[in-house]
DNA sequence: CGTTACCTTGATAACCGTCAACAGACGTGG
DNA sequence: CCACGTCTGTTGACGGTTATCAAGGTAACG
């Protein structure tokens, strides 16, 4: 049976990773590093796009102002992924905005080196469709679960993500780890909601809570909330 | 200041009336045409691509079946849309479902052909992926509504939508007509809500309601609700 | 030590989903 | 032409969920 945690994921890492070794380096050579600090805007709404952005390190949170200036975040990027193109390739100003949740290593590729590339790299704009289509089944994905979901079922769902997004290879663990109000800008609800609902997951002893920090404990009752 | 209604299309009609007229007999040449009664499934979820389609006469629903089959409609296209393309070109499963909501002549590319003519004409795979990145705004922004706005203003925000979409040129009158149902399940909400809440923008004579038909009386007042 | 940002808790009311009953519309077949 | 079942839409009652307002607590940081 299909489960909406299967389809949560933009793999949008999986475009650099498909490349050949001799594509990455070339892709690498046109890239220049920057470097944000936690809290900094990469573009904003409105803004002209200027280039793709390539996370080395860090987490970057992808989001839409609505009423009232509130953030609805509809994706997190992390390490490896390739993120930025959709407005540049559509000649469009940036529909959404994108600011770093933690200190960043970001690689640069602007506007032109990018359309270089796209030449000089064929599977590049194929890698970039299957891409694309693929995050049009998430975006689809996350409209039906807002939609139909309740409250307590799009919380499950999104730690169950976001405990992939956070996971630690070196030490194997996840610790989840961002203000309650961007978690509650995820499962589109309002901070105090998000704060009894995360009491209520720990008295039943799915999750632990410190301070900011998340950890999940009972994965498999989680995921039967999940898909509830 | 920005209007989350100017950003609710698809405009997958822009794909074709891009082509040259050289290039639109061509892409005509590999089409067959088929016809489909209301209430027809074209594709259906998990289903495996085989081609893409294109509206000729007639609406189609784009949906998702979500908790308990309940269905979640993220798109209507009609007459001059081409869509189907996303599971295709990603070489993956649908992710969702079409179904004719009218009567529908369409036409259909086979998979081989559709890759013949990505190749025969250069410039259709950049209107694939410009369109692609639009479709990544629109859906975007459809998270946004559907995770802050309020149920009145999301009717308001749809029915100028729909609006748009039942516009007939010829007649230049736009008559809304499509099972409550389906409107439920496009604003996210329960058929009996949704019936309350038309009876109340009848009372205030925002619109006039024949049977399943829908007329608009006072856009600017429904704008102004659906900014709310 | 004070300021600021972030989080928790409580009280309240509105919104909306669900259940249930009913009324028309429609098509089919007798 | 009528009887019937089915599909669709309407209305009412009810309760649960959750947004909002308000206040107070705690941590972080200079």
């Amino acid at each position: 049976m299909f489960k909406e945690i299967d389809n949560l994921f933009f793999e949008s890492d999986k475009i650099l990773s498909s490349l050949s070794p001799e594509e990455h380096t070339l892709l690498n050579s046109y890239t220049r590093p920057l470097n944000f600090k936690e809290g900094q805007l990469i573009f904003y709404e409105n803004g002209v796009p200027t280039g793709v952005f390539i996370i080395k390190k860090g987490k970057v949170k992808i989001f839409k102002t609505g009423i009232y200036g509130k953030e609805q975040i509809f994706y997190i990027y992390k390490e490896g992924d390739l993120f930025g193109y959709h407005a540049l390739l559509a000649n469009e100003k940036y529909e959404d905005a994108s600011q770093t949740i933690e200190d960043c290593e970001i690689l640069f590729i602007n506007k032109d080196d990018f359309q270089t590339l796209l030449e000089k790299i064929p599977s590049l704009k194929h890698l970039l469709i299957q891409n694309m289509s693929h995050e049009f089944g998430v975006l689809v994905n996350t409209i039906t679960i807002l939609a139909q979901k309740t409250l307590r079922a799009r919380l499950a769902l999104y730690l169950l993500k976001l405990y992939d997004t956070y996971h630690d290879k070196t030490t194997n663990t996840s610790i989840i780890n961002l203000p309650r109000e961007d978690l509650a800008n995820i499962i589109g609800t309002a901070r105090e909601s998000l704060g009894r609902l995360l009491k209520q997951f720990k008295e039943e002893k799915l999750i632990s809570v410190n301070k900011r920090e998340i950890e999940l404990i009972d994965i498999q009752k989680l995921r039967a909330i999940a898909n509830s």
